[in-house]
DNA sequence: CCGCTAATACTCGTAGCCGGATAATCGTCG
DNA sequence: CGACGATTATCCGGCTACGAGTATTAGCGG
């Protein structure tokens, strides 16, 4: 038996025809119109490379092909039986086992002690800040859910961002706190590792506020 | 201009460069030594792919290669300027930037609709079961490092983690609740679709749902 | 000193992801 | 009424990631 598709995205599009058949487009739009984007990576080319593949695993059928005026022809799929059982297997595990994720943060930080400390106390403030606002932004979220009378049920994935995303601030605060107290053991070999070490370009400053032209993102990029 | 990798493994090369000079297999063995593969994603294959667009770029550069008997020639690699400037840009901004991560978990989560909810509950306890012994396990490991008497700072990274998956932990335990009580708004909306076989929860209702015949099955699908 | 497992050190083919190209139609604003 | 951007709908080429494969040597028990 083949094995099922990593990219979660498959896993959406078989939930969706289990709804109701439906072309590509469609899918699409009816992932973003629930927000379920910002949960499952969404992109057009990952789209229909996805529903190829789940054709050729037959999980997916293609049922109709649609031509309006001279538009390109739509597609239209459903779910077969065989995809059902997979994609009720599949969320299955994805609630059940813990995977394991690697992170953006997590890989930086098993490497900041190539940072110097201060450094390091610096940008985690900003973290702290911009992690403030994301907090904001998702109560938000969350309040227009209730605005449009939808129960919480619909926006589950949107709270348990929420509670991660608290427990990863009150976590930063308190590294930071750690650093510059020196409560954190270790802190006295990192100072030490830096000091004897050549000193160097310390990252782009972004203390000032820059001119007004478009966002310093490649700021620190030239060489060469 | 090259943008530079995604993948964080660069980073990881970088900053052992950084620390001196090594051939890939020795990057390997050190990151591993260090536990460091915990927190990135470290496969042979990708790892030579990553050198190699690492030297494309000028970041990192061949300074010798060296052949012990008739094994494979070693070719042992060292950090250029650029590639240190790059190093610092790049880990300054894994710290300071919450990046969006999409997760397993919340993926499946934004689609536990098409889950009976009392499945979702067997589901979810057997998670928390799960969540618990990774939780263990982790602290395991950070009591390993105080055998060795290797300061906080050398598994931050772990105890990062270890707050989240508490977190998560906690918040699946009171959502096993939520749904069982039916405290969680939408519950007994959720119980009503999968009673009717009616599709899954949806913000815009559909009016007809097409009554399901139990047998109305096949009819055009080759079980094929 | 033989045979076996583990460690050393890389190579390669394939599968899949992603950004952008393409191309037609619809809305709208002056 | 016609120009222009937004929307509908799909396809494609390049690049990356990854696991499996290859080949050699070191260690070690019997």
């Amino acid at each position: 038996m083949m094995r099922r598709p990593t990219n979660p995205l498959a896993l959406a599009v078989l939930v969706l025809l289990y709804e109701r058949p439906m072309h590509p487009y469609e899918m699409a739009s009816t992932l973003r119109e629930r927000a379920k984007h910002e949960s499952i990576k969404l992109n057009y080319g990952s789209l229909y490379t996805v529903v190829d593949a789940l054709v050729r695993s037959d999980l997916i059928e293609a049922v109709e092909t649609v031509r309006e005026g001279r538009r390109p022809e739509r597609t239209v799929y459903d779910i077969t039986e065989s995809g059902k059982v997979v994609m009720v297997d599949w969320l299955s595990d994805l609630i059940r086992l813990p995977a394991k994720e690697f992170t953006q943060f997590e890989a930086g930080l098993s490497l900041i002690g190539a940072l110097h400390p201060d450094d390091a106390v610096r940008l985690l403030r900003a973290r702290l800040v911009a992690l403030d606002v994301e907090i904001r932004s998702n109560e938000g979220l969350l309040g227009m859910t209730e605005e449009y009378n939808l129960p919480r049920l619909f926006w589950i994935e949107g709270e348990y961002r929420g509670v991660l995303k608290r427990a990863e601030r009150d976590w930063v605060a308190a590294l930071i706190d750690d650093i510059e107290s020196g409560a954190l053991e270790g802190v006295d070999l990192w100072r030490e590792f830096h000091a004897t070490r050549a000193p160097m370009a310390t990252p782009t400053r972004r203390q000032k506020p820059e001119t007004p032209k478009k966002k310093a993102r490649d700021a620190g990029k030239g060489a060469k």
